[in-house]
DNA sequence: TTTACTGTACCGGCTGGACGGTCTTGTCAA
DNA sequence: TTGACAAGACCGTCCAGCCGGTACAGTAAA
């Protein structure tokens, strides 16, 4: 059967994200993922010639998908602070019950050293806020707040209820101004 | 009633908590802890008949290792809010380079279910600090602040500089009032 | 006091199974 | 023909859990 003319890279990634969320982060396995992906053991070795590199492009496609949404974002209601465009979307991005990055903790388990681009990009993201304020404090909270949330929906924690979430956001809008 | 040499379930939970961070999450192995613990493996299994007996050990005394602490800061300070208590304690863990908590990841892999004890000791934590204050949403703001401090923390985040986080705080501890 | 028994605390080798990565051979569409 | 997989056998490694020992402290009868 040759069906799938289509891009098997991302069927792979996008089953690989599947795997971790529902049967957990420590049974991403090769076979698990090929399996899912309706993709062969050796196809999914054509595609990502090691687990690494699956890894590594899971947080390529994580990284690129994050930065187009929040271009999106802060061109679209134009202008609006980048600061609240990264409120807005991370609100959005945890209202998903189920944490869709589950796959960074098998990440983590193989080695440390992939978050690495993850780091960096955050970073950059906070150097390219500060520049759009001169309350350096202020934005601390609230970036710091932002990652709090993002780390609740990553490690699936009910901690908050939709209400709380929902202050939380709106007090944050505020601070940021 | 024969005493343990030297305690030995502390022991291996400290090593286990060792290995995790030194050799990485992926390599927390029976094996690596009961040798970084000075104990057989057989004498592991004796006191942790299971992998997952040692996770819930972990959780466990990580814990109340923290409620003590948190015990300890928010009575020492006498008439401070416990919100800062939080807040500094947290702080003051933040301020070791080295997470002391990656064994979570592999606790995670094993069964992301071994997060539940912590996540409700969280919302406790939370209920808590709700009846010290009327302003919900500022209370929401520093709650999710320190978690985003933590998480960055685990995750070994160097994205924050050491003035960034004093200043973090301070502003903290002034939104927390 | 000696001997025999019992439970505790720990040792360390073993094994069955899973997993990752490689390789070979085949297939089908462009 | 060639590029993009399919299908899966194979191998080396690793690891959790099990099991048969060992050392020793306490107890208690003889």
């Amino acid at each position: 059967m040759k069906v799938p003319r289509a891009n098997s890279r991302e069927k792979i990634l996008a089953a690989a994200a599947d795997v971790a969320r529902e049967a957990g982060p420590g049974s991403l396995s090769l076979e698990a993922v090929a399996s899912r992906a309706g993709v062969s053991k050796g196809g999914l070795l054509y595609n990502f010639p090691t687990k690494a590199k699956l890894m590594q492009g899971l947080v390529e496609s994580y990284l690129s998908d994050f930065q187009k949404a929040l271009e999106a974002r802060a061109t679209e209601a134009g202008h609006e602070s980048v600061l609240s465009a990264y409120i807005k979307l991370s609100a959005d991005d945890c209202e998903r019950p189920k944490p869709s990055a589950s796959w960074m903790f098998s990440a983590i388990a193989e080695d440390p050293d992939f978050l690495t681009p993850i780091k960096a990009f955050k970073r950059q993201l906070f150097e390219r806020l500060k520049g759009e304020t001169d309350d350096l404090g202020s934005l601390l909270v609230c970036f710091l707040a932002i990652e709090g949330m993002r780390s609740m929906n990553l490690f699936d924690s009910d901690v908050l209820s939709e209400d709380e979430r929902k202050l939380l956001v709106s007090s944050l809008l505020k601070i940021a101004g």
